[in-house]
DNA sequence: CCTGGAGTTGTCCTA
DNA sequence: TTAGGACAACTCCAG
């Protein structure tokens, strides 16, 4: 029997435009699939509950694809790739490049330790547009503004992402079993992911079809209403893009199609510069990888933050007073996700109106985001908070009420998710403390009972906010 | 090395 | 009701 060539599926739990696979399978030797859940390298960035809800979806749906030859393993990866080695005879391995600092530590090692054993051990880029450890400036240092590193790293004077490659044909696949897909226990004990179940379509079929409803009925008008949490304008494909059950690749080119086809240019561009985005955090995570836990901008080591355990309980559970950051907490609470627009309001008052450590958002965001990622959750946790790459004037904190009005006008996403205060009219919504107490009364509501009065006062924890930040200025 | 322009996403006050 | 300016200064980046 031909010994097999080892492909092993990390973030890319898909078969098309997937290079190692596509790498192993010009080799003509049969290929074993692998997947392996390491919970022994990822050190404090052990995957969170809501990520291993979908991990699990996504890799029925991946084994479904290989006709149930995928290969579960749970533990350490070398140790794992080494019995498989011996058991197999297998000579390669095959896999695509991760970015993740602990992922970059262990497979350096193991490519190493496989060479010392005359192992052939390659891997490719299947998830990124731009490799971070080529993307620099000019001066070969990494770029630390988005703008520039967009303009320039991005669009031009950088190697054209590749084109999307179809899925191989009729693979040659070798059955090899270490462990079952319900062996891994990635699904919740408790059945908090009832909502999630019918709210996503785990999986690359499912993905490769939400893109193309997205690129269909949601890009035009991108530019605008991605800003209007209750519009089907996002393209909620971060889940997707995460467990590589799409490749950016094929997001940006099947972007630029769409636009040129709708005739939205500027919706189609706006939206690959989110991708952009994606790039940019994966990048500074490359070159800064401190950014997980340390302030991108050192002088906020010295930022006052309060220590609030009843606030930050409020924060998580969506049961602050402030109807849009409610909704949003709640939102992800249910169905593992938040919209864009809602993560900056929401991240902002945990920082700012609460002066609460980013880390404590960092973290519950890691457990509860179906799309949690290293790269984005660091970059963007550390951009709300001022102390990240941007200039981030310290005066822009964003109040609650106002964002509210602005970006659900009608309502609709704060009633679908608080709907205690549905009755509310849309003026006192965003605000119900401001209503009559007869109106209250009319609407069944008993603030404080109901529905929670505000848990801070938006003027004074404002200024509190200003006046912590001038004290890093000046004590810089 | 120096220089000048620019930096995802806001709020509040005033006229 | 709406539009414009203040809110600071600093660092990054390209030429």
């Amino acid at each position: 029997m031909t010994a097999p060539v080892i492909v092993w599926f990390r973030q890319d739990l898909r078969l098309s435009d997937n290079p190692a696979l596509i790498a192993a399978n010009k080799t003509g030797r049969p290929i074993l699939p692998l997947y392996i859940l390491d919970d022994i390298n990822s050190g404090e960035w052990k995957m969170g509950s809501a990520s291993r809800w979908w991990l699990h979806e996504s890799l029925k749906s991946l084994n479904a694809s290989l006709k149930g030859n995928l290969c579960f393993g749970k533990g350490n990866p070398l140790d794992i790739i080494n019995a498989l080695l011996k058991q197999t005879g297998a000579q390669d391995v095959f896999w695509n490049r991760c970015y993740e600092p602990w992922r970059i530590a262990r497979d350096s090692a193991i490519k190493k330790s496989l060479k010392t054993s005359g192992i052939e051990a390659q891997s490719f880029n299947g998830s990124v547009l731009f490799e971070p450890q080529i993307t620099l400036k000019s001066d070969f240092t990494p770029y630390r503004v988005f703008t520039p590193y967009y303009k320039n790293a991005c669009l031009q004077n950088a190697p054209e992402p590749r084109h999307p490659q179809a899925a191989p044909q009729g693979l040659n696949l070798f059955h090899y079993e270490i462990q079952t897909l319900d062996q891994l226990e990635l699904m919740p004990k408790l059945s908090w992911h009832k909502t999630m179940q019918t709210t996503w379509t785990p999986g690359e079929e499912g993905a490769q079809e939400h893109l193309a409803k997205f690129l269909d009925t949601g890009l035009k008008n991108y530019k605008d209403g991605r800003n209007y949490p209750a519009k089907n304008n996002v393209s909620r494909l971060s889940p997707h893009l995460h467990f590589g059950e799409i490749s950016p690749h094929q997001a940006w080119y099947g972007a630029q199609q769409a636009m040129i086809a709708n005739n939205c240019e500027s919706d189609g561009a706006h939206f690959m510069s989110e991708l952009g985005w994606r790039e940019f955090s994966n990048n500074l995570l490359y070159h800064t990888p401190s950014i997980t836990r340390e302030n991108l901008q050192s002088k906020f080591d010295a930022f006052e933050w309060q220590d609030n355990p009843e606030a930050l309980k409020a924060w998580q559970t969506g049961q602050t007073g402030y109807p849009i950051i409610d909704a949003g907490m709640r939102e992800l609470w249910h169905t593992g996700y938040m919209h864009n627009r809602v993560r900056m309001i929401v991240g902002s008052f945990l920082v700012k109106n609460l002066l609460l450590h980013w880390h404590h958002g960092e973290d519950w965001f890691w457990d509860t985001l179906l799309d949690a990622d290293l790269a984005n959750n660091s970059t963007s946790w550390q951009w709300i908070a001022g102390c990240g790459a941007d200039a981030a004037p310290y005066f822009r904190i964003f109040n609650p009420v106002t964002q509210g009005q602005k970006f659900d006008p009608n309502g609709d996403y704060v009633r679908k998710y608080v709907p205690e205060i549905a009755a509310l009219p849309d003026k006192y919504l965003h605000s119900p403390w401001e209503a009559k107490d007869d109106l209250l009364a009319k609407s069944n509501i008993t603030l404080g009972k109901d529905y929670p009065l505000p848990i801070v006062d938006l003027k004074s924890s404002r200024e509190r906010a200003l006046q912590a930040f001038a004290k890093i200025k000046a004590a810089q």
